[in-house]
DNA sequence: GTGGTCTAGACCACA
DNA sequence: GTGGTCTAGACCACA
């Protein structure tokens, strides 16, 4: 359900909250459906659940998640406009520029960047 | 000539050394290239300076850099393939790839995700 | 454990870092065993933390130590022949031959460079 | 004459420094004697003159040295007793002591330490 | 001018 | 508890 890498040198609990932010604008986490347990995500992901945990209270803090006694996290209920495919693509935008910034100092062509993530889509 | 971001969570001596790697594989940066001095990056970035010398040591360590006693940091020869456009392009790979898991988690179409990057490649 | 002299002229992360590769090479550290946290080894030695943390991430570099998150410092698996008496004693030339020379600068004779130096170790 | 060594840590003025001490206590430069331009010795090791010349003003500072207009830094006249054997011995303690504290940390014995600098000595 | 070392001290990520 | 990052600032070695 999420990819975590301990490598990236983003903290961890910091890739997690952003993942769950993506999937709620994405529309594949609404309203009311529950998250794994902190325990859950911890073991499968060989992670300490303290990390799951503080990524579940900045979400919640966030208003992206909510917490109710001995249930499950929860999605919370979202502002309108969330969801829009512009507000979807907005949240990309960083990581767009991202990677043209890292093309065009690998002197990389606009061509070749976009035939590689067309390669990278296709199967 | 580089990209700082404090608030990206990676380490900002992180940043700094992958966008050097990424200058000289892409080859705008060259055996005998000097960088600029740690000060100077410093004060342009408003950073400390011995954040811009810890790149400059993890990137020596890296045989990406050369030290020369009282003179600037030098691009080191690099090892041969080094630059060829798969090298380069390899180097792209990891970012690409969370784009399109990002993408995914926020149910952007394929077509959407091109359509955005081409858009901001524009002019 | 080990002995830091700020006045040798020699940076304390460097001392540091020799000693640690002697002990293992010597074996009397081996693989799995950790080592003094940064915050214990600064204290003994009333020098800065970063000081020691510099020392350690070096030996990380060199493949010396492994870092566990949250953990303490442990030595890394060795390449073989490493503790090999030649290994060892290939350790030592480079402070043998700075001896030689300075007996000799000293016009110490070769008799009285052997006999100080049982003396040193006698009881 | 003198060997000096950029790579070992020890700043190049303070070897150098160290050596006209030595071969002072040793009895090999006696008062009056000369020593090589600072341009001479900077040639020959490669090194900048400032840090010849570094080394001069060290033991100018110190006595070891002399120094007349228009004239090479001469040695300076020695209190009595520097010469006696006891007086050079005790130039070496340091280094045998290092020597020592360095075999034990590779777990190399006395026997073996004793062996390896007399074959050092041999040829 | 260049980079290197070290300190004192704050705050972070993770176990 | 562990190590990591960063700052502000002093001083050193060398060109």
């Amino acid at each position: 359900m999420f990819t975590l890498n301990p490598q990236s040198g983003i903290p961890i609990y910091r890739q997690l909250a952003e993942q769950v932010r993506r999937m709620v604008a994405g529309g594949q986490l609404r309203e009311g459906d529950e998250l794994p347990s902190v325990r859950e995500l911890a073991l499968e992901h060989a992670v300490n659940p303290m990390t799951i945990s503080k990524a579940y209270s900045l979400l919640e803090a966030e208003g992206v998640l909510m917490r109710q006694r001995g249930k499950p996290m929860q999605i919370a209920p979202q502002k309108k406009q969330q969801h829009s495919q512009q507000a979807r693509l907005l949240h990309l935008r960083p990581q767009l520029e991202q990677l043209v910034l890292s093309a065009r100092q690998l002197e990389i062509t606009d061509e070749q960047l976009v035939e590689s993530l067309r390669q990278l889509l296709a199967p």
